[in-house]
DNA sequence: CGCCATTCATACCGGTCGGTATGTTATAGG
DNA sequence: CCTATAACATACCGACCGGTATGAATGGCG
């Protein structure tokens, strides 16, 4: 009795699962369900971007997607799980993108700068509002969840390394001053990064976020290596 | 049959109870049960601490301190209730404390260099790990409950208004170079602050701490107004 | 003495949580 | 054609959540 709903369901969708089959199978090629999964990622994304990860709601995620618990359950072994995944294929590649790649050429102090304008140009106030995810989860979860806080933790060394390396190259090609500690300042570089997010964030104002990255931008000029000295 | 045991129960501590009646009631001098909100807004605090506010458990808080949950309605209306009550009598006080208080008198940079030095040689691993209370709920709440926002968002324009005063008075002695915004520079040096306490959260890592800190430092020098200048 | 407010203590509630067990369908491979 | 497997879908579970209803002990006060 049963079985006849459930055939009489299956009916409504199996037409697009069987489109799907038709461009070949997840071992073959690795094509077609792999819609469902990053359309899990990205729910999850938004979600946990919202409530944070511990607040995040699998129900809500399922809803917002229209994927069942089974589907989800299928590619996800647990909501930690699904966590760890948002971090390393989203959040990860969104921060080498935007902060960290654009650092391997050019002067980091105009790199710098020049990203700070944009990113400052481009945030809407529901950007500010929501926060940098990367920070978001690192002050949930670093203390909570020890492979939460690896996987974040590699992620800033990474950044940190990045803005180090440039400021020494920038040192060598004479663009930076060549008594600065490079480490410290790359560490006191993307801390306020951060900061300047977090302090926008609650203070839901685009001026904070604007004030606090001149006043970043004025430090970093003061990093340029004085002409004829 | 139920009474028999509440009152064999009572009996057990109703000694305590009837020692702290002796010193007076709440409505007349304000004394004796105070203590038993202080036991909840402490162990609160350590739950909120460690655990942020949305996943702070109210059966958890109950069972360090050995509380009711009768009692502990009867002091609160509500979980949200409790975390307003540790952010306003306790968080807030403690930034004051610390950070604020001291800016009214003095060189601001003196001021800002010994706090940072005594915060970087003072804290243990574990409150590292644990992170700053304040920035830990401002993290996790602003974006979702507007009471916290702005209980948060009153303190940190606290602190950046009690900052910008500061530096502008160190300004007219002379002591804070002339040509800085104030409250650029305010905002900034705060986000720096809570930045570098949030990358040495998820480092976990005292020596990141330091580096931040140090480098902070020099900043906070090159503030100095310039000798015969 | 009697009444009432304070200060709790206990039992219980509906709802949500993450997670699982089982079933169904479609396709790939032999 | 047969079997195995991928890709779901549904129903259900126990744990825990914040919150409440009820009542008991106690002491102040008239």
């Amino acid at each position: 009795m049963a079985a006849e709903r459930v055939i009489g369901k299956r009916d409504g969708n199996g037409g697009k699962k069987a489109f799907w089959h038709f461009w070949g199978c997840g071992r073959c090629c690795a094509a077609p369900s792999e819609e469902t999964r990053q359309q899990l990622l990205a729910a999850a994304f938004e979600e946990i971007h919202r409530f944070g990860f511990q607040s995040a709601s699998i129900s809500r995620i399922l809803k917002h997607t229209g994927v069942t618990k089974g589907a989800l359950y299928h590619y996800f072994p647990s909501k930690k799980a699904l966590g760890y995944a948002v971090l390393d294929e989203m959040i990860r590649d969104r921060m080498r993108e935007l902060w960290i790649e654009p650092l391997q050429q050019g002067n980091p102090v105009d790199v710098l700068v020049d990203t700070i304008n944009t990113v400052g140009r481009q945030m809407t106030l529901e950007d500010i509002q929501l926060g940098c995810p990367l920070a978001n989860l690192s002050q949930e979860m670093s203390a909570v969840d020890e492979g939460f806080r690896e996987r974040l933790d590699a992620i800033y060394a990474e950044w940190r390394a990045g803005l180090a390396a440039a400021l020494r190259r920038g040192q060598q090609a004479g663009q930076v001053r060549g008594d600065i500690d490079v480490e410290a300042t790359a560490v006191m570089v993307v801390a306020t990064l951060e900061g300047c997010l977090a302090a926008a964030k609650n203070a839901q104002s685009h001026k904070v976020l604007m004030q606090c990255g001149q006043a970043l931008i004025h430090y970093l000029e003061n990093l340029r290596a004085r002409k004829e000295e």
